[in-house]
RNA sequence: GCCCGGAUGGCGGAACUGGUAUACGCGCACGACUUAAAAUCGUGUCUCGCAAGGGAUGUGGGUUCGAUUCCCACUCCGGGCACCA
């Protein structure tokens, strides 16, 4: 027997592997698939980090597997190499990042394939690729045409002496992360995107996947779904009104104030009407000022300026109430207006306390009894009641006066209904009273906190609804009357030591009532509750009076979302190039519109949009078409034609069957025109309301479709999400068949009958000057520049670059400027898993036939740090190509677990500059890939950070030279340890799926350990062991498999399935306790019959003596366990 | 401040769904082999106690025949978020 030798052995196999392409997949295959995923890596210049190889051992384990299991699998790798780190290299050395990527990648290929993992090379990928990228750039193209993709003004990180934006990870404590110097925001126009559309499927869609369930939760906390009502507040004298959004309608009787975000923009349009503006104005200044570290440490407090001479209109009570500017109202949330409620809302009291603005309650506290005796009972009757919760002082020492009830669960102060016409303070000395027979009262005070208990009461047989006050009371002596028979036995009474009465009272509210009174607790109460103040909705619990409300002031119900559009530019040189280009002359071209209602004049429609249109100096015609209430659309045609002329500058736009006559005249027209738009169109009669006979008489439904198509230059149809009349297949079928553009928009105003601008049909037909380029042209590829610094206007080094820049406009062709902002890091990587499924492909991203085939991903394990980014971005993207019916599924991954960290010897992270990093080639070196791939598995829970040990990892290659010293042991005939191998593949089989790999390694350990004590091995059970052992550690057992005189690879072997019957044995140990200690053992038959096992353990010397002469209660049997005894 | 993890021997950690706490590995100690050392193999290794027995899973309480596991309160460590109406 030679010795084991890792080196020759990993080589050697590595080799035969590529050679003979075990791991590559095939596309399509009688086999089930399996795709299994890893985070691509960033090919860093430090070389490959020991934590790479941790989360990539654990899918190749699981890939090795399936493999052997069967499947058909995908196990795929490639770089996402645009990055920071590479680009900020090259601004310090100077050498081109196509050369450092170069260089990276293939240190970390040549790293990867040292380890002996089972990707499939043939299909890797790089993002850095032109040929890669361009499709990254179609992507963007795509989400460009949708509306998805538009240009905004947004702040970015400024780096005062660095002169270059940072990302956001690159500032830390206001500083720039690169020299320190001190970095503000500076407003730019930026390339964002819009996944807030789709910010409700990103959160509901989590139901159908099967991710661990915190990264649900980050996701779900990212996205930040919350469910309210917008409401109107009307400003008194001035037309305008602030919208508010809330959450909490029930209490908008106590709305006392409202507040607007500093740089709303209704601030700068009531300027006029604020009297003290310098104040106002100075404020504004002041938070603009401010960074992020500011607003949200140090200011806790909050500051804030009223806006003097307005008011607006409470619309619940019809108060005129103040306007205040605040900055702990954010302009990106929500409306950027609220409506401030002290009495509940944490935020607003504070700031009302500070500024003395009036604070008004208006819910009340309510707790519900729901388990316990005094649990609310349906089948009963229930009775309101208003009640008192009396707190009472003794007379010398500071200790409070409770009852201990005897037929029910409450320790709580003294408590009693208040009868009739009653003074409350009244009620609560006399309840007093009667109940303890104090009498001699110093001072009584109503404390003003009132809260409501809803129970039921077990000596009455009642439900109760209860409206508690609570009243304080200071006894003047110890003077004390007899009290009844009835009231002792009802309760006991007393003194409790102020420390000891918050933990001796048991009912939440006394509790409650106790804090509020002792001052530990805040007045305001954020919860839900039972309504007061409110007029007609008073007793009304919160949720019933929400809706209420909504309806009663006209509001309505919203849903917003904390998810912000995706700032998608980077002012960077190292990332794929934004396949755009700037054209003045299209930005400035005027058209002449022909805008065409449908049914009915629709007033509400077509004015806003001259007049927008007419403001930009385009030339509109909106006529009245003839007879709008008995339309004959061959009639509008005509007259239309009579009317205009349609020329090469004319853009037809119609809604609805105004849609229906701008096709029409598009068919019609001699002159190519250059825009249609289709507004909630149709192609067929009978989707047009069927009480218009009329218009479905009106000309015969036919058209000319390629006519219309070689008649415009560009078609496109806009469509309201929810508008129910014009089912989504038959739009889609208008937008194939005429080649058009189609866009699902949320219209303000269903069927986009706002009287005031749609900003959706605005962006339709607006030009902004940005043209995509043409999909032929791409990719657009980065060009070489001699620096890479940015600029000093903050634009990425490609602006220096005029050849480069300065292109024609790919529509009309004239003068054009190339976007020089590249994309972010995310793009490239919100899409890779798609492109390894067909990684050559020219003509697609990849094939359909292929995506149908291997997607979704299975498993996709990765890091925390990606599980709410990378992640919601690429599931965006998916959605995003899943609605163009290019993805077949709505998610891309069907499971995702994550993995801990590696940190450095004793805990910390690993890190250059504490020297603490291992470099993984010195591991193979000394240990083999084998050990380094057992002990990373083993080291610790997989999801869990575990910190490296240079010493523990001597102990899995010392079990890997036991597992080799053993081949000299193995004997043909040998009878098989076959106990100990059936459970071992069970527990192995059973573990890998649940990624617990270290008890898996611990197992096959003990196997080992207990084998290794034996003269000898069977074959059978060591080849058994062999398989299983294979996906940890696949070079040793390669070569074991062919020394066991085996010629084909032990990847082709099927995975054993455990004999469960071996398993099983006929006698079994079970432990015997007396009162739950553990003091003997005995052995029994398998399911043996509880009765004959009592009767064994009863007889057992130990357990006799430990019974002594006692009795035995009760025995419990837990089945082939344990038995309890106890006496 | 909020959210999410975690806390078990000298160390990394194990324990199914509430059922023998400390599997497996490292380290350490002793022994065998050796002239010797390394390597290897064997034995031992939570703690108090001679033993019988008792005590230990961050702290305090609760539920239970029985709690590392469930509930309540708290402490410490790690990660994420930042006034989200």
């Amino acid at each position: 027997m030679k010795e084991y030798d890792h080196k020759k052995i990993e080589k050697k196999w590595q080799k035969e592997w590529e050679k003979t392409g075990v791991y590559e997949a095939k596309n399509f295959s009688k086999k089930p698939k399996f795709y299994g995923l890893i985070e691509f890596p960033y090919p860093s210049g430090a070389g490959m980090h020991v934590g790479h190889i941790r989360s990539n051992t654990a899918m190749d384990i699981i890939s090795r597997k399936r493999r052997m299991e069967g499947y058909n699998v995908l196990y795929p790798i490639g770089w996402d190499a645009f990055g920071l780190p590479t680009e900020n290299y090259a601004i310090k050395t100077g050498i081109h990042p196509i050369k450092v990527t170069k260089d990276n990648t293939d240190t970390f290929r040549r790293q990867l394939k040292s380890i002996g993992f089972s990707f499939d090379w043939s299909r890797e990928i790089n993002t850095t690729d032109p040929k890669y990228y361009k499709w990254t750039q179609w992507i963007f193209l795509q989400l460009l045409k949708k509306g998805l993709a538009y240009k905004a003004k947004s702040y970015i990180n400024w780096c005062l002496s660095c002169k270059i934006g940072l990302a956001n990870e690159e500032v830390v404590n206001d500083k720039c992360e690169r020299c320190g110097g001190d970095t503000e925001k500076r407003e730019k126009e930026q390339w964002m995107l819009a996944i807030t559309k789709y910010a409700d499927r990103l959160d509901k869609d989590l139901d159908t996947v099967d991710y661990l369930s915190q990264i649900k939760l980050g996701q779900r906390n990212w996205i930040g779904r919350s469910e309210g009502a917008e409401i109107d507040f009307e400003i008194k004298n001035n037309n305008e009104k602030i919208k508010v959004f809330t959450t909490r309608p029930d209490t908008i009787f106590g709305a006392t104030y409202v507040i607007l975000a500093p740089d709303h923009e209704l601030v700068q349009k009531l300027k006029s009407q604020i009297k003290n503006w310098s104040e106002v104005e100075k404020y504004i200044k002041e938070v603009k000022s401010k960074t992020d570290i500011e607003r949200t440490t140090e200011d806790k407090i909050k500051t804030g300026v009223e806006l003097k001479g307005i008011k607006v209109i409470n619309p619940a009570t019809q108060e005129e109430i103040p306007i205040w500017i605040a900055d702990y109202v954010l302009a990106s949330y929500g409306t950027g207006a609220i409506m401030a409620v002290p009495a509940h809302d944490e935020r607003d009291f504070e700031f009302a306390k500070k500024f003395n603005l009036s604070i008004r309650k208006v819910i009340e506290p309510i707790e519900y009894a729901q388990t316990g005796v005094d649990a609310f009972r349906p089948e009963l009757p229930t009775k309101d009641k208003e009640a008192i919760f009396a707190i009472v002082k003794h007379w010398k020492e500071d200790k409070y006066l409770c009852l201990k009830w005897k037929n029910a669960p409450w320790n709580i102060f003294i408590t009693g209904g208040i009868e009739n016409n009653e003074k409350i303070i009244d009620s609560a000395i006399r309840e007093v009273e009667e109940e303890s027979g104090y009498f001699d009262i110093k001072k009584a005070e109503d404390i003003d906190h009132v809260m409501y208990a809803q129970f039921y009461h077990p000596n009455r047989k009642i439900n109760l609804k209860t409206r508690f006050h609570t009243v304080y009371l200071e006894l003047g002596s110890d003077a004390r009357k007899e009290i009844s028979q009835e009231e002792k036995d009802k309760h006991e009474t007393l003194w409790i030591p102020r420390e000891e009465v918050e933990e001796f009272i048991n009912v939440p509210n006394g509790k409650h009532a106790w804090r509020i009174f002792q001052g530990l607790e805040s007045r305001c109460f954020t919860q839900d509750g039972i309504l007061v103040n409110s007029g007609k909705f008073n007793k009304l619990d919160s949720k019933e009076a929400t809706k209420e409300i909504v309806k009663f002031i006209g509001g309505k119900e919203k849903t917003t979302f904390k998810l912000r559009d995706w700032v998608f530019s980077r002012q960077r040189y190292w990332g794929e190039p934004i396949p755009v280009v700037y054209c003045e002359s299209c930005k400035n071209r005027k058209y002449n519109y022909i805008l065409l209602h449908g049914y009915k004049r629709q007033d509400l429609f077509i004015p806003w949009l001259k007049m927008e249109l007419e403001k930009q100096g385009h030339k509109v015609y909106a006529p009245l078409l003839p007879n709008p209430l008995k339309p004959n659309v061959v009639e509008q045609v005509e007259f239309i034609l009579k009317n205009t002329v349609l020329t090469e500058n004319t853009i037809i736009m119609g809604v609805s069957l105004g849609a229906v006559v701008a096709m029409k005249l598009a068919e019609k027209t001699k002159s190519v025109i250059a825009k249609l738009v289709l507004v909630d169109g149709f192609i067929k009669p009978e989707f047009t309301d069927q009480a218009r006979p009329d218009v479905e008489r009106s000309f015969d439904w036919k058209f000319n479709f390629k006519k219309i198509i070689s008649k415009t230059k560009e078609r496109i149809i806009l469509a309201d999400k929810d508008f129910s009349v014009v089912p989504e297949w038959q739009l889609q079928k208008m937008a194939e068949i005429m080649n058009a553009d189609i866009l699902y928009e949320k219209p303000i105003a269903p069927h986009f009958q706002n009287n005031g601008p749609e900003p959706e049909i605005l962006n339709t037909i607006i030009e902004t000057g940005w043209m995509p380029v043409s999909e032929k042209d791409l990719p657009v590829e980065l060009p070489k520049v001699k620096n890479y610094q940015p600029t000093n206007s903050g634009e990425s080094p490609l602006a220096n670059i005029s050849k480069w820049v300065n292109v024609k406009c790919p529509k009309c062709k004239g003068k054009g400027r190339r976007e020089t902002d590249t994309m972010p890091n995310w793009a490239g990587s919100s899409w890779y898993f798609l492109r390894y499924v067909d990684s050559k492909n020219k003509k697609e991203f990849a094939s359909k036939k292929n995506l149908k085939y291997w997607t979704p991903v299975d498993w996709y394990n990765g890091g925390m740090e990606h599980t709410t980014l990378h992640l919601l971005y690429s599931r965006f993207w998916h959605k995003f190509l899943f609605d163009l019916k290019l993805v077949p599924t709505s998610e891309p991954y069907q499971k995702r677990t994550s993995h801990g960290m590696i940190l450095g010897e004793g805990g910390a992270k690993m890190s250059k500059s504490l020297g603490n990093v291992i470099n993984p080639d010195d591991i193979v070196k000394t240990y083999g890939a084998d050990t380094l791939r057992l002990y990373e598995m083993f080291m610790g829970p997989f999801s869990q950070s575990v910190a490296w040990s240079e010493e523990a990892i001597i102990g899995p290659r010392r079990f890997l030279e036991r597992i080799w010293n053993l081949q000299s042991k193995v004997q043909k005939n040998k009878k098989y340890v076959e106990f100990e191998i059936e459970k071992a593949i069970k527990k192995v089989s059973s573990d890998i799926e649940e990624m617990k790999f270290n008890t898996a390694i611990s197992t096959l350990m003990i196997f080992i350990n207990e084998v290794g004590k034996l003269e000898s091995i069977s074959q059978i059970a060591y080849e058994k062991f062999l398989k299983i052992l294979s996906p940890f550690a696949p070079h040793i057992v390669e070569e074991l498999w062919q020394i066991l005189g085996h010629q084909k690879s032990i990847n082709l072997e099927p995975w054993p399935m455990p004999d469960l019957s071996k398993i099983k044995d006929e006698e079994i140990k079970i432990v015997v306790q007396v009162n739950g200690k553990v003091r003997t053992e005995i052995m029994i038959k398998i399911d043996d019959s509880e009765e004959d096992i009592k009767k064994q353990v009863i007889s057992n010397e130990v357990v006799l003596k430990q019974l002594a002469d006692r009795e035995v209660k009760k025995v419990f049997y837990v089945k082939n366990r344990l038995i309890n005894i106890v006496v």
